[in-house]
Parts: C-alpha cells; structure tokens; sequence
DNA sequence: ATATAAAAAGACCTTTAATTCTTTTTATAA
DNA sequence: TTATAAAAAGAATTAAAGGTCTTTTTATAT
C-alpha cells in the first residue's frame, strides 16, 4: 500500500503532535525511539517533511520538530499526496498507464469503489484526530505502550 | 498497491485465457506483445506461475502457455496469495507489525472496512471473468485494442 | 566567547525489485 | 533423424527503495 517513508512518516507526525500538546518539541531520537523505526532514516524524514512544509523545525541547543499550524487541519491525505504524490490515489489496480473510464482495465468500475473510499478516508482523518486516540490510550504508534521516552531533558520549549 | 511482477501476472494470465478460449496456446512474445510488457520479463513471470502451478506450459515447437482447469475457477485472491503472499491482505495501513484489534494503530478500524472490501472483490473475481470482458470488448490489457498478434503461426493446438 | 546539543546536508552502503541475456532442454514438423 | 521453435533455468545487470554515517551549520545555556 503505502511505502515505508510514508508509513512512518506518518507515525512520526502523530508522535510530533502528541509532543507538541504536552508542550514538547522533539527530536529525531525522541520520535524514532516513540514509533519504533530506524533513528538516521526518521531523521531523513522529518527532514524531508519540514522541507515540504507539513512540519517546522528549530536547530541548535534545545531545537526540534514541531506544528506551525494546528495538526487538526494537516489530513492524512495531505500527507501521502506530500510524500507519494498524487498518483497515489489515482492509478490502476493493475498498473495500466492508459486505464480510465472510456478504455478501462478489466477491474477499474470495481475498484474505483475502493480507490474512492480510501480517498475520502484520508480526506476526513487529520493527524490532530490521529494522536487524540493515541493521548486516550486507545491506539498505539509502536509496540511499546508507553509514549514516555526516558532520560529526556527539559528544556525552554515554546 | 500491488508490484509490478503481479500485475504483469494477472494481466498475463488474463490474456492466455482469452488466447486459450480461441484455441491457441500463446508463448511468452505473444503474451508479452497483448499486455504491453517487457518480453523477458514476461517470460520470467509465466515460468514463475507455471512452477505455482497457476498454469501449465508445453516446451519445444508448438509449445506455449495454457490453463488445466478452467480459469473461472482462478480467483485473483488466489493469483495473488501466490505472487505476493497471504501478508498482502493482512498487513497494516502504516506498517505496523503489531496491528490488530486489541493493539491497533490509529487508523485500524477504519482502514479493516476497505482492506475486506477488497478481499472480497478479489475472491469473488476470476480470471475467466476479467478475460470474458476483453473478449466482450468492455475492457483492454494495453493501449492496443486489438487482441491480434501479427505473424502468428498456427499449429496443432489443443 | 565557548562548549554543547540539536537539525541539515549529503555522501555512502545494502537490499530488493525490475529487467536483460545466455545457455540448456525438449517437443515436433519436415 | 535433424533442424527448428519453443519453454526452462539461471546468471548478470540496472534501478529504486531502504537505511547509515559523517560533516556542517546553528542556536543557546553556561
């Protein structure tokens, strides 16, 4: 489905968020150990995604990433269309460059039906509402139950 | 979605279908011509299905591949189970290991209604039936239109 | 001012998917 | 029985995704 960029692009957005509400601005470290992936390549995300805009970041002592704007109005759709790019939600079940309605592949009416559900899912789920179900323990970003990282100093945040 | 060797596979097995309902038994160049796909590759995927036992090949002249059972009875769940493996419809939406109804990721419930959708569309659709469109003319495999092979010889087939 | 902690940038490595090429085996028409 | 046309097998190449490492820049607490 998605690729794995995206994937914990994702949860390292839900994990900002989470952060950011508890008045915390984190850092790759933070963020990789919260949704259980790699720490240089959740760097390279977050990097990739405060490029694009979806996040912001501050260097130096005391820096990290966090929203600008409220994580209620950045959509999971913004996101993987950020990332993947529009083709994502647009292209055949079967990999068929010239599928449409007037020469379509042998499944496209089918699918369409689920491309078109998919596609309003995401539009309808922002990563604010996301995290909110996390902070209410009733989801989870990792195998790890705890949204706690140990040893995290304290600092001037915000 | 799926990778690029599943959908050459379904859109392959698609058009020896047809070719088998007209009594022929394609090789790997005609196949590959009617799908619009890389001719060695091709080959590599049908010998792939032919030793999964999706379908059958006979080797030397007039050799080719063709369907045992009926491709009615082939399901695309089935194709594929075979290409991609079971995990294709098990796997979470942000590729989280432990997703499941007890600890599930932020978006699992939602996610479960387009993931059995699709399960049951690929269950409920065969080969023999996606193959019955194009011979109706209601669906293509390739910018062609044409189901015709220039040069083809005709041998003892069948 | 200076040491330090943090992100940014970018080079680099590894793995997997995609694709091609070459050789071998096999069936059959001539 | 021999030439030929076909699939099978497998080695080799290329491209893309996934992941790591090192160096540079920058902010700030001391």
């Amino acid at each position: 489905m998605l690729v794995k960029r995206t994937e914990y692009a994702i949860r390292a957005l839900i994990s900002v968020a989470i952060r950011n509400r508890k008045g915390e601005r984190p850092g790759f470290k933070d963020v990789a150990a919260l949704i259980g992936a790699p720490k240089p390549f959740t760097a390279k995300i977050l990097q990739e995604m405060t490029k694009r805009g979806l996040i912001k970041s501050i260097r130096g002592r005391g820096g990290g990433f966090f929203f600008d704007s409220p994580p209620e109005s950045l959509t999971l759709y913004q996101v993987i269309k950020s990332m993947e790019g529009l083709s994502f939600f647009t292209k055949c079940a079967f990999g068929f460059n010239e599928c449409s309605d007037e020469h379509p592949c042998p499944i496209h009416a089918e699918y369409l039906t689920f491309r078109q559900g998919f596609l309003d899912l995401t539009k309808q789920t922002t990563i604010g509402a996301l995290a909110g179900k996390v902070i209410k323990g009733e989801a989870f970003l990792s195998w790890s139950t705890s949204m706690e990282v140990p040893g995290s100093i304290k600092l001037n945040f915000f």
